[in-house]
DNA sequence: GTCTATATTGGGATAGAC
DNA sequence: GTCTATCCCAATATAGAC
């Protein structure tokens, strides 16, 4: 059984010239399954729908990625490694600064990522999704890809808030990431409203919401 | 094929004594279609898995419910009918007292009945469950057995907060909804933070972002 | 590295005896 | 209303030719 899991080693023969449309099978893999997990969800999609709509054999994705669930792990990895540098550095450069940082700053680092610069990036949906997928599936690759981030953003939110108890701030901090994920898991929310109008204003609302949320008494800035 | 979707009109032979341990079939198959539900999700979940963990024939199932998405929909409603009524006595309540209510009391009674009398109810998870899964067996239940409640306490919401708009009213109910399904959906929190302490204080914490997030210049009552 | 063919398992649903 | 037995299909995964 070869690679199954060599994810960044690409080792298509350049020699021969061997063909594919344009991206080759591993990409069209990857692309194939990130969208349907995105429509349906991971359990609920077949690695036989995911291989005909690459339109490549099943066989391919078993030689590729070992099972389906290292096809979830590698779909994952591939948007979320960017998504973490790019919150990583924003936060970075507010740290750097020298005076403590500032809640608001905080969040659109944490948040603004998501919006992107393209607005058809399947990215924060296929974040959104995972948070919905059994505990056992989730879990490993959540904790795997989120939790230093998620520790270092913390950490700063205790030191732009020294008012409020580290407690108050991790349930808040907890209650922001359930609102992100609830906005990122489906294009039209589902219930109990009807969506929002301009999907890409909802990051921006996000970003007030949080900051009055975790600190009532900062003057509002953006409030209309 | 028989009844296959009465939910209220038990017709268990009374007349012979038909004993069943305790529960009858039907209710047993719903506790433990309730429980994997929580623990696995719907997909995840097998029908036989269910049967067997109720001690009861596959084939019962279909008998009572259908098929799997009809037992879905009679597990979900078990729960959430009792919740509705709760939540709209509560909103009633307040709409009865003739002024125009405050966003606090309103969070209250939305958020409030989720904390339930017993903290081993299994109703919170299972509404935060089923907000994961596939919007084609999601979607339609949510719809039928929340957009009401939603929609009177939206309208409340805007009676209570003239000064904003209501599409920003809507984004951030909305966010208050994501919160609470993000609360809901877990026993322990996948991420990106341990578990806050004690998970009975989450509604309230709750109440108190929710607030904060809606009406950023109210006094805030319980910040510590 | 890509294919065909197949092994193997488990799913939802139903027929028909009791 | 409950059971046994079974149909039928789809799933993941693998073996082995090319």
């Amino acid at each position: 059984m070869p690679p199954a899991s060599a994810s960044g080693a690409s080792k298509r023969p350049r020699s021969a010239a061997r063909k594919r449309n344009a991206a080759d099978t591993k990409t069209r893999i990857l692309d194939a399954a990130e969208a349907l997990f995105i429509e349906q969800g991971f359990v609920a999609t077949s690695l036989r729908a995911i291989t005909s709509r690459a339109g490549v054999n099943l066989a391919a994705a078993h030689y590729h990625f070992g099972s389906k669930e290292g096809l979830l792990g590698a779909a994952f990895h591939r948007r979320v490694e960017p998504l973490n540098a790019t919150r990583l550095e924003a936060l970075d450069a507010l740290l750097a600064e020298g005076h403590p940082p500032d809640a608001r700053e905080l969040m659109r680092a944490f948040l603004e990522p998501l919006a992107g610069v393209d607005p058809e990036s399947p990215m924060p949906r296929l974040v959104g999704r995972l948070f919905g997928e059994p505990d056992a599936v989730a879990r490993p690759l959540l904790e795997r890809e989120f939790s230093e981030v998620a520790a270092r953003f913390f950490a700063a939110l205790r030191e732009a808030l020294p008012d409020q108890s580290p407690e108050v701030i991790r349930w808040r901090f907890y209650f922001v990431v359930g609102a992100m994920i609830h906005l990122l898991a489906f294009d039209k929310p589902p219930v109990p409203l009807e969506p929002p109008v301009d999907p890409a204003d909802g990051i921006e609302q996000l970003i007030d919401f949080a900051v009055n949320g975790l600190d009532p008494h900062a003057e509002s800035v953006r409030d209309v």
